[in-house]
DNA sequence: CAACGACCTGATAA
DNA sequence: ATTATCAGGTCGT
């Protein structure tokens, strides 16, 4: 299918900032371009410095010529609501800017981040993946959960896609084992637990009664989201930001801990986090304060430039080919660092 | 109610 | 080489 496209400048958007950062952790990656699986296509997306392109691909069969144009406005539709498109992100970072001499220190660096408006149910299980770990692991755990336990929708390029699996998939009790030994740990029981929670709760309608705590005042959304097994309030406030439009929530992780105490005076009680309830209050409601309405939407932008990932990441490299800086941090391990040619040879080349 | 240790795993640092 | 620490925390005591 052919390519459309929107025009989106990098100061609203920043893919290679984005997609890879800590969101969703289900785009795969290739060359310049990245796809993601819906429940029933594929999405490619790319940029250059104007414009948003993006493509759908269709399972088999494919439609007939008269339904394609509904199929790509459907896609369009689902381009527009899950980057948020109606928000105006240049305009946000001049407010944090005015506001905030540290935020503005950074902006320029990491222009163009913003939040992706999620599903709330993968947003839910990917962050109960999250806990305690890394970002690496947690993308090979969600990866996981999608080719155990969601059919395939369809193959491109080599590549085998599956949708995020629906919360009856996850609901069985088999389904604690199965992800031990996937290696999930102790999150095994956990998105288990939630995903039986769900269902027995709400059986059909899981997913419409969480995509309704999007009209749910913050705190009362907040409680129902508590009561999911592996889920606390660092996990509640990141499915509240990221897919029920609470955009004043900020999550306070252990980045955004970090650079509370560096440098917003935040208190750093002991040399370990120590993260009390109190303290963890005391954080989010200073940055809320300091930044605003959309504080959660800042507190990203806080994040990423935090991240070891892009610690070498120049703003002003819009071709990634361009930029000049030499094999840099090996702690930087993409699975695809090969930017032009992507001719899928055998990967897994990890020879010691 | 606050504090504290246990918890799966895999990748770096020490 | 072996051990300790860290990674977008939560749970049970």
């Amino acid at each position: 299918m052919e390519w459309q496209s929107l025009p989106v400048p990098l100061s609203q958007l920043r893919l290679a900032l984005v997609l890879p950062s800590g969101q969703s952790f289900r785009w795969r990656a290739a060359g310049n371009q990245f796809s993601f699986c819906l429940h029933d296509r594929v999405v490619v997306v790319r940029q250059d410095a104007e414009k948003l392109y993006y493509r759908t691909i269709l399972p088999d069969p494919q439609p007939s010529p008269l339904e394609l144009p509904l199929r790509t406005a459907e896609t369009t539709l689902w381009i527009n609501d899950y980057f948020h498109l109606g928000v105006d992100l240049a305009a946000l970072y001049t407010e944090w800017q005015k506001r905030d001499q540290f935020f503005a220190s950074i902006s320029t660096r990491f222009s163009g981040i913003r939040i992706l408006r999620q599903d709330p149910f993968e947003n839910l299980i990917s962050f109960i993946c999250s806990s305690n770990n890394n970002i690496t692991r947690i993308t090979k755990m969600v990866n996981a959960l999608c080719t155990n336990f969601a059919p395939r929708l369809l193959s491109e390029d080599g590549v085998d896609y599956h949708p995020f699996p629906t919360p009856q998939a996850l609901a069985s009790p088999s389904v604690e084992k199965t992800l031990r030994d996937l290696g999930f740990g102790y999150r095994a029981k956990f998105i288990q637990k939630t995903a039986q929670m769900l269902v027995e709760t709400h059986g059909d309608d899981a997913q419409k009664f969480l995509a309704g705590l999007r009209t749910t005042p913050t705190d009362v959304a907040r409680e129902e989201l508590l009561k999911f097994m592996g889920v606390g309030r660092k996990v509640a406030d990141c499915v509240l930001l990221m897919s029920l439009d609470k955009n004043e929530v900020v999550p306070v992780d252990t980045h955004v801990y970090q650079v509370a105490v560096k440098h917003y005076g935040l208190k750093g009680s002991s040399s370990k986090p120590n993260m009390t309830p109190k303290l963890y209050a005391d954080i989010n409601t200073r940055l809320a304060s300091i930044w605003g309405e959309w504080a959660g939407w800042a507190q990203s932008v806080l994040f990423a430039s935090d991240l070891k990932a892009f610690s070498s990441y120049d703003a002003s490299a819009n071709a990634a080919e361009t930029l000049p800086t030499p094999p840099p941090t090996p702690a930087l391990k993409r699975k695809n660092d090969s930017d032009e040619v992507e001719s899928t040879p055998s990967r897994r080349r990890k020879r010691t």
